[in-house]
Order: C-alpha cells, then structure tokens, then sequence
DNA sequence: GCTGAAGGTTGATCGAAATCAGGGCTTAGG
DNA sequence: CCTAAGCCCTGATTTCGATCAACCTTCAGC
C-alpha cells in the first residue's frame, strides 16, 4: 500500500494523516479545516514511565491523544492510601472540559506518547464544532461504563476474581489478536504488581499469589515477571466471577 | 397529553415554568421552542419503590428527568452478587444517549416522579441543540466524577469509613439545609440496609454494626430506622477517612 | 567487583468483615 | 386475634485477605 499525500488528503496535516486519533479517536468528529486548525496548535510529547501528567508545570492546562502506551489515572487519600480510577489507552483523550473539582493524578504507567493541545485550542472546538463535543460524550459514556464495570469488582468480586478480571481488561485492550475474540493472547502488562494492586483494591502480595495461582493452575503463563500469555481466553474468563446477567 | 402554550411565558411550556430541570437539569440549555417542542412529547410518571425503570417494558427506550425522589442504578453477577453504581437524585438525567452495551438497571430506590420522553425527540433534541449535548457532556463528566470517587471508596475505605462516607454524600444530595456547607444535617435515608450493603460493597449486617456504632458514639441519631440526623458534619467527615488530597 | 534500591515471591500470623444463626419490630392479610 | 413476611439488630464463629517478615532477582552506580 501507498501512502501518498494527493487531492484526496488535501488539508488534512500530515502529522494527522496516519494518526489512530483520526479514527477511533476525538479527531474523527473534526472535519479537515477544523483539523488543520487545531494540529497548528498541536505538540508531541514523550513520557517516560511514571511521570505526572495532570499536576506537571508543562502538561497543565492542556489535553492530549494517547497515542501509545498507557496512563493511570488515580485518586488518593490523604494518609496515603491510593486508588487508580481509570486508565487510558490509546487513542483516548486526556484532561477534562470544564474545570474539574476532584482531584485526580495522571500518570504514565508505560512509555507513552501523546498529541497535546492548548486548553484554549479545544475550547474552540467545542464552540464550533458540535460533532467534536458529540465525540466527548462518547468517550465520557464509555470511560463512565467501564468505570461502572470496576465498582463491581471492586464491591463484589474476590480477590482471585479481581485479578483474572484485570488480566481479562488488558488482554482485550492491548493483547495481540487481530481476533476480537480470539482464543488467545499475549501482552505485556503495562504495570507494576503494586499498581495492579492500587486498581484492584487490594495488596501486591495477594496480586502475587494470585498470578501465581493462575499460573501453577495452568490458565497463564509469564515471563520476565511483565509478558503474559493467556493460552485459553474462556478458562481465564470462567473464573472472571458471573458476567453480568441483567435478571432474567 | 395536550400542553397549552402560554404567551406570557414567552413560549415556556407551563409545566416546565417550576421545573427544577430547567434550572439545574439539561433543559436548562433549551431555548423556548426547543423546549416547547421537547414538552410536546413529554409525560410525567409517579413510581412506586422498588419498580424497575430500565428493562421495564414501558419505560424502555425513553429518556427522564428525576423530579423527585432517588433512583439506583445497579449491576448484577450471574450468581447474584449485585453493586449499585450509581443513584439519581433530581434534577439528574436517566436513560443513555447511545445504546449501551453494558447492562444497567435502574430501580426506584425511594417513591420517584419522572418527567419522561421518547427517545427519538431527545435524539433530534441532541441534533438540533448543541447546547444540550454541552449539557449532557456536563452530566456525563459529573457522573464519571462521582463514580470515581465511589471507586475510591470501594476499593481503598473501610467498612466504619464506607457507611461515614455514604451518610456524609446522602447528607449532602438530600440534606435539609439551605446552607451548603451547613453544621448539620436531618433526612431519610432513600434506601434500606441491604441496598445500602451494594452500594459499599458490604454485607447488610455489616451496615447494621456500623450504623448502630455511629449513633453509639454520638454521631448519628437515628429514628423508624430511616430518619438520620446528623448534629456535626464535621465529626461525620472526620470518620470518612482521608480526604482526597492530590500528593504534596 | 560491591552495594543498595526497587520489584517480585513466598510463608506465618492476625484481624476485619463475612457468614451463620437467632430474635425483635412493624405491617399486611387471613 | 394470629400468622407470615420484611426489615433490622446482635452475637458467635469462620475465613479471606492484610500485615509482618524474609528472601530472591535485576539493575544502576560507585
């Protein structure tokens, strides 16, 4: 296949022209004026793992494409007890319209490369282009349903339950299958036991025997304490807790 | 259901003229004959506690305002294990712009009046009106807000903390005072012992010893079993343990 | 090389909350 | 009246996961 910049990708900025955002993200809604316009305003960054995104001098008051990698975001108590409330994969975007009370911390779990924009820049946007805030509230449904999906694990499912759920999630965000339903995968996991902890609710240690119970029983199999292959996705999946079943 | 149109009103529907929707609720973006039209199809529901909202056959694919009273919104595991993620209190908007994947059920929790329409007028509302997809975005991002917080709860509070922090948000959505950040605090709770043990992902009997071990300790008073007074918020907050505090 | 820090695993013990069990109060209905 | 069903409270016991502690591996820096 060819790559080539001629009349039908007129005004659409190079930067943009192979960028996921573009597709499944944020960008997708904006028409190629409007994208132009903003990619004037955009920069590219790379963030070494665990580095501070929202609370950072340089990252503040700006928004951001995850374009690879993954961030964390999280929410603490003031004695130090820590909660990861969500994470992003690409492309999601990043930063919150509107000011936000709540005191959330962003950071970078792997190696992640972002597309930032000027708050100003999406402010913009979202006066002009109601396609644009059309797209926002798609992502804020979804971030809300799948952090809906946590409160059930977290609330409701066993510590084992917990940990063969979070192995599910990443699997299905950045296993390698072209399969949406593969009976397999293979990933890295984009985090450390202590992080896998602080989104389960629970200690590292029992993170710990958990994947080691996973592993002596056969459903996962890992190297380098971070690659993890997930040979049968249904037995991994049977021991998710029930799936959600609306009644009847 | 005919609604007279009232010229004195300029062209507010008469039964939107004291809707609290209006003012704090996604109406509050329409202009005039955008709500008009919007009020031609609407249709005010009484529900009894208890009664299914979602999943219900007639009140499937339509969209509400809360007028009054609470709505919990849960998720279910297939052997029972149920968690309540979320609870609508007015002027909130119920129903899910987009189909949703996720199975949720929405449940009176208290006696709760509606203000209900068609899914196809809120879809055009939602083409015609970029004001009212910028307020939906706005609900959205308030809900996404709170779900996290109840994250933080779940998965990093105790069992004493959870029951504080429930009787402080309650307190807080539905307390009798003018004063936002008032001393005390008097209601009813919206819900019984065992919906309050899926909300924290706690058991009933739990609850029970906590609720009991607050009015021991002259924090609480409680009446019938639903009626709460709180005589010092402050002693209240001190009991919900540390306060989201973002590091340094 | 050595050293120390960070991440990970495993074992022993402890404790908070679940589970099991019983009993009280209120309300609806025969 | 009596009975049964909800809802709530409390006590006894159990259990799951936290805590405490030790040790291993890897890696960066001296």
């Amino acid at each position: 296949m060819t790559l080539r910049q001629d009349i039908h990708s007129s005004g659409i900025p190079v930067l943009c022209l192979s960028c996921e955002a573009r597709h499944r993200g944020v960008c997708g809604a904006l028409e190629p004026d409007h994208l132009a316009q903003l990619a004037k305003t955009s920069s590219r960054h790379n963030i070494e793992p665990g580095v501070e995104l929202i609370g950072d001098a340089e990252a503040v008051d700006c928004y951001s494409n995850v374009l690879s990698g993954v961030v964390k975001l999280t929410k603490s108590l003031s004695d130090g007890r820590q909660q990861i409330v969500g994470l992003q994969f690409a492309p999601d975007f990043l930063g919150r319209p509107f000011k936000m009370k709540s005191a959330i911390n962003a950071e970078a779990a792997t190696a992640v490369s972002l597309c930032s924009f000027p708050r100003a820049a999406i402010e913009r946007m979202m006066k002009e282009s109601p396609e644009f805030v059309h797209r926002l509230l798609k992502q804020a449904l979804n971030e809300l349903d799948e952090a809906r999906e946590w409160m059930v694990t977290l609330g409701r499912k066993t510590a084992p339950e917990k940990v063969a759920s979070f192995l599910l999630m990443i699997a299905r965000n950045i296993g390698s299958s072209v399969d949406p339903a593969a009976r397999s995968a293979c990933f890295e996991l984009p985090m450390t036991r202590a992080d896998i902890s602080d989104f389960l609710g629970i200690t590292n240690e029992t993170v710990s025997r958990q994947l080691t119970s996973l592993r002596m029983d056969g459903v996962i199999r890992i190297e380098n304490n971070r690659r993890v292959t997930v040979d049968s996705m249904s037995r991994l999946e049977r021991r998710c807790g029930g799936r959600g079943a609306t009644a009847v």
